[in-house]
DNA sequence: CATGAATGAGTCTTCATTCAT
DNA sequence: GATGAATGAAGACTCATTCAT
């Protein structure tokens, strides 16, 4: 792996560890053992690198949402896979929304950004809904799509934060992350279909199953 | 009004203004027009201040959910009108949630005293569902009430710093504060009883108006 | 001396010996035994340090050229005087003209300030040469008046940099001081009314003596 | 033109525009498109190429003064289109004299050098007024003709940066240079033959004249 | 109660220079 | 000749905190 790339795991690391107002530039050097100049070298400043790790992040939110139509699209398990790996993206850059507020007022050009990235995918995820509805999988009234979609947002987009916060230790497991998921199903079930209901049931008792599950905790 | 409590105002003020880590010591004192000698005089130290923000926040918030049983309970306006006074809460303690980690895990103290806040909400939060229940307005499956409650309280715990996020200009307005009253209002929808429809209709108009109605935006 | 006025003498002192640039602010603080967080307590950066020099800088240039007229100004001794006070502002702060466009060119709100201070002295000498032009002691064509007052400026203001070049050792001597007023008098002795020449090589002599007269070496 | 040629032309040219504390030696990489190790490779350090410039420097200075003796001194325009040479190279290698003395007790083996040229300087320009005063063209006193030699190296050497102090604009025009010429006339003027007034009269207004023209800004 | 000067470790960042390839 | 990654000492500046008065 190049240093530049090694850079940019590593910050991603100790921000998603220790909180990103907390992890240095010279912190993230020294844990590489490299020399302060050196990080400099392969970007301009602490922000370059944020910059950078968004761009990682959006890209992977990006695969794991890209919104499939068609034959495959009939089976609400598919998209349930793709919520998954949603949350372990959330996992993977859960430092951005634990100071979502502090890193994005600080820099405009990176707020863009990510507005951007969620307007992307609030239309991806009404399409989805919209299509489920089309499906006879989902009965949502069409005007509580849209509100429906940005609580959906806001769960899988605060639950690790929120849940690191409700134990004195911040590492939350794996299974955490499956209750998120299972959270997720429970808010669109009074929308389901009656007759869906045990397909969804199926789904939801898999996750709630992954949830009970003793797992090492992840590092906070 | 004594300096000790002129310090906490300010301090909240600020913090609330520009973010915890974006406020020193001294800016606050200065913005007071005190020295910081005079400030440590008051507090051990800016942590300390933080503590007795946060006494301010949980007096608030219980005595804006105080549960109340009997007759009263009956209406379901008496409860949503708590909701409303809790959003105040949130929108007045905002710094608290948009670094709710960071706060945390920095100080163990806190975080028990945080931790039993929010235990204690849960336990009157699913008591008022279950008074709701029982008094039919409401009919949850007894197995969903608990992560019904965790998703209400992260939605209103989130809700002001997700929408400061969603656009460039921090500051939010009071419509937005109404507009998460009726998100909450909308993830009960599905659990009120049927004859129940037109209370809740009318309720959820209410707010919809209020968020729609122009007002001047808050200073994030 | 208060510790504000300690920093300014000693950062002063260092620039002058060992130029602007290659003094930093820790150096100034160690200079005075002092943290550098007790210096930016007084001054708010480099730069801010260097504004209050260059508000002593202009302080002295007037209490030393303030254009005397009337029956005083009769005497070119008096104005001589003047000259000799001014080349030892030059000295004083021979930093400033080292390294004059670094220092502006950085630091546009100081340049206005330079800019109005060496209005008013070019409209100060310019008076003062019409003066001794009424009183027949001098006598340059009104036309010449202007330039020469600008030749006269530039060959005060670099005569301290040009001099402590034209050797390896950088201190120079009190006498180079007096050689510069030597010479500024060189500048307008083809000016001078030839009943004035006496009076004149009078005071050149009394220059040239000076300047002839070893002394201790100015650290530079 | 070869690599080591082109780093000294773009090292003079970002010295001459931005100061040469201001340029490193990245920069001047950056700027040719080439690595820092080649210009290593090239030159040992910073220092080196300032070495390579004064070189230049110095060449220029002599090819544009070198003393003519015999029939062609007779006319001061020949002298004087010197002096025109001579503001030229003032310019093209202006960022040496904005920052003479950091630049010169830097380096003491480039201090030599300079005070080499600087006392070969003065031998001509001695001879040339001795030669223009053989001619009857100017009349100095004897005793007069080093301090002046003095002055005028002043003047010329320091014109460029005193001007360009002279506004906000770093830039100085052509039209400033010519202006530069007049003034070293203006100077001399005190000691031209009176018969040759005419002829000092038609020099000074072609200067002038080129003073007076608008010109495209030098970029300082 | 209050002042305000002082501390010092720490932050981000720069840059001349080196060196393996 | 040339690359470009790497070094590390140094610079400007910050801030929670202390303490003599």
């Amino acid at each position: 792996m190049k240093t530049k790339d090694r850079i940019v795991a590593a910050a991603l690391q100790l921000f998603n560890e220790q909180g990103e107002a907390n992890v240095t530039t010279n912190h993230i050097a020294a844990h590489l053992g490299i020399s302060p100049g050196n990080l400099y070298y392969h970007f301009r400043n602490k922000n370059d690198i944020i910059h950078r790790i968004f761009q990682q992040y959006a890209e992977h939110l990006r695969k794991s949402f890209t919104p499939v139509t068609g034959p495959a699209s009939a089976s609400p398990a598919v998209w349930f896979h793709y919520l998954d790996a949603i949350f372990y993206v959330m996992w993977e850059f859960r430092f951005f929304y634990a100071n979502l507020n502090d890193i994005l007022h600080r820099d405009p050009e990176l707020h863009k950004k990510y507005l951007a990235v969620q307007r992307e995918l609030a239309v991806n995820l009404q399409a989805l809904l919209r299509e489920l509805n089309a499906q006879q999988v989902l009965a949502i009234p069409d005007q509580e799509i849209e509100p429906l979609t940005q609580t959906l947002k806001m769960v899988v987009s605060f639950w690790v934060s929120y849940q690191s916060a409700q134990s004195l230790d911040p590492r939350i497991s794996q299974a955490v992350l499956y209750e998120g998921v299972a959270r997720v199903l429970l808010l669109l079930k009074p929308y389901f279909h009656p007759e869906k209901g045990a397909e969804l049931a199926k789904l939801s008792e898999h996750y709630q199953a992954l949830a009970r599950t003793p797992s090492d905790p992840f590092h906070k």
